[in-house]
DNA sequence: TCTGGGGTCCTAGGACCC
DNA sequence: TCTGGGGTCCTAGGACCC
């Protein structure tokens, strides 16, 4: 069996750990530039407060209702993160894989070990024990594959009266309820796209309807092996594995919406420097190296009038000489592709830099192949790293950011860093 | 009068996830 | 005036090779 662990409205229970009188109060929190509705507890949720729904549309409720809004503050969710997953490794036993962390507020858990009698009282153990040691409350799904284990998370947050938080689907009728009382959009790989051509096209409205097409029909129809993986783990067959921790990621962006509009090519020069910076970062972090970069620029449409939110993007894509983690030879090649895309009059809402073709760092220890200077380049690098991480943010930096970065995103509304900045620690008094 | 087959690597694009 | 950010996997199709 497996189980599937997340945590209940996540950034928003993190907000209120440090804000007991929001307990019982509805929370929002938004996405970075303060732009959408990103997590919201249950009380929001009522007033009808949609999730990924952009702030500004939900303005008048959130005044009406007294919702307390907050912008998202990373430091801290990350750090709650860690904690519940520590509590969750401890729990489930050290030694074989039985745990993947799967975002930032969910982990599968294989239970194989745990005798069908006492998967109840362990789900429950889980969930209790989290919440007391970390103050953030969990759903436990469990199953007998992945996409099933999701099934039976989803039910038990929906209904936490009944459930208390944990489904366990342990016979064939539970399955059969669960799947009946689950539409077909909210089965986990099953998107918006296909969810509207199940129902528009093949009358497929649940779960249960899904679990029941023929292979080859969801090999051709839902994405290949895909598809095929999906409906035999519905049908209660594993497909899907526990995934290897510790995977390096295959590919590194940085990109961001601007707080207002740029027009100039100076200030987009500095955002891309920026954000190609922040993803060398990440790189060095993970001792890969590049062997690609894309730039890419959002723009607002001409067309439509003023008012209209009609985004285009363009790119450009370079492959590099040979792999590197450098940043100054990653800027030398995304400034100039940001040269190339810029045109002047146009309204850039956002640009990105992605990082790919990732590979192991050759120049890490010292490389004998490569000449003196490209050794001390990484020493270089490596002390720049070390000043930003132990003092602030962009201590050291290269000119090509720029000094001002009036474009950064706006974050008006972000709570502390309680438990990653001394100086900003929790006050008792 | 006639024109193979099989393989690999790469990229773009489409779907999905939280 | 205002709509996030960071990922994954798969497939099709082209280039190239023997």
């Amino acid at each position: 069996m497996h189980a599937i662990i997340d945590c209940n409205s996540f950034y928003c229970s993190c907000e209120r750990l440090f804000r007991p009188d929001l307990r019982e109060k509805p929370v929002v929190v938004l996405s970075n530039n303060d732009g959408c509705i990103i997590s919201r507890t249950d009380e929001a949720k009522e007033l009808g407060v949609g999730m990924g729904a952009p702030y500004y549309q939900n303005r008048d409720i959130i005044r009406q209702h007294d919702v307390a809004v907050f912008s998202s503050n990373y430091h801290l969710y990350g750090d709650m993160s860690s904690r519940v997953i520590d509590t969750l490794r401890f729990l489930v036993g050290e030694g074989e894989e039985r745990l993947e962390v799967y975002s930032v507020d969910e982990a599968f858990v294989d239970l194989r070990h745990v005798p069908a009698s006492e998967l109840q009282d362990f789900s429950v153990h889980i969930r209790e024990t989290v919440e007391e040691w970390t103050g953030i409350r969990v759903s436990v799904g469990v199953a007998s594959t992945k996409v099933l284990s999701k099934v039976a998370n989803r039910l038990a947050k929906k209904d936490k009266q009944r459930t208390g938080c944990v489904l366990v689907l342990d016979t064939e009728d539970k399955v059969r309820d669960a799947l009946q009382r689950t539409e077909v959009g909210d089965v986990w790989g099953i998107g918006g796209r296909y969810a509207h051509r199940l129902r528009n096209e093949y009358g497929i409205n649940t779960a249960w309807q899904l679990r029941h097409v023929p292979l080859e029909w969801a090999r051709k129809n839902l994405g290949g092996v895909v598809g095929l993986r999906l409906i035999r783990e519905l049908n209660g067959e594993p497909c899907i594995p526990m995934k290897e921790p510790l995977e390096n990621k295959k590919m590194i962006a940085t990109t961001r919406m601007f707080g207002k509009p740029v027009f100039d090519l100076a200030p987009l020069r500095e955002a891309v420097a920026t954000f190609t910076t922040r993803a060398a970062e990440k790189l060095r972090r993970q001792y890969s190296a590049a062997q690609a970069i894309d730039v890419f620029v959002v723009t607002n449409g001409t067309q439509g009038g003023a008012y209209a939110y009609d985004p285009r993007s363009d790119h450009r894509y370079a492959r590099l000489p040979q792999p590197t983690s450098l940043t100054q030879e990653l800027l030398s090649i995304a400034v100039p592709l940001v040269e190339q895309l810029y045109r002047p009059g146009m309204k850039y809402l956002k640009a990105g830099v992605i990082l790919s073709g990732l590979v192991p760092d050759g120049s890490l220890q010292g490389n004998l192949f490569v000449p003196e200077a490209e050794n001390r380049q990484r020493l270089l690098m490596d002390a720049v790293d070390n000043i930003n991480f132990s003092m602030r943010d962009d201590a050291v930096k290269f000119l090509a950011s720029g000094l001002t970065r009036n474009w950064k995103m706006r974050q008006e509304l972000r709570s502390k860093r309680f438990t990653t900045r001394w100086e900003e620690m929790y006050e008792v008094g």
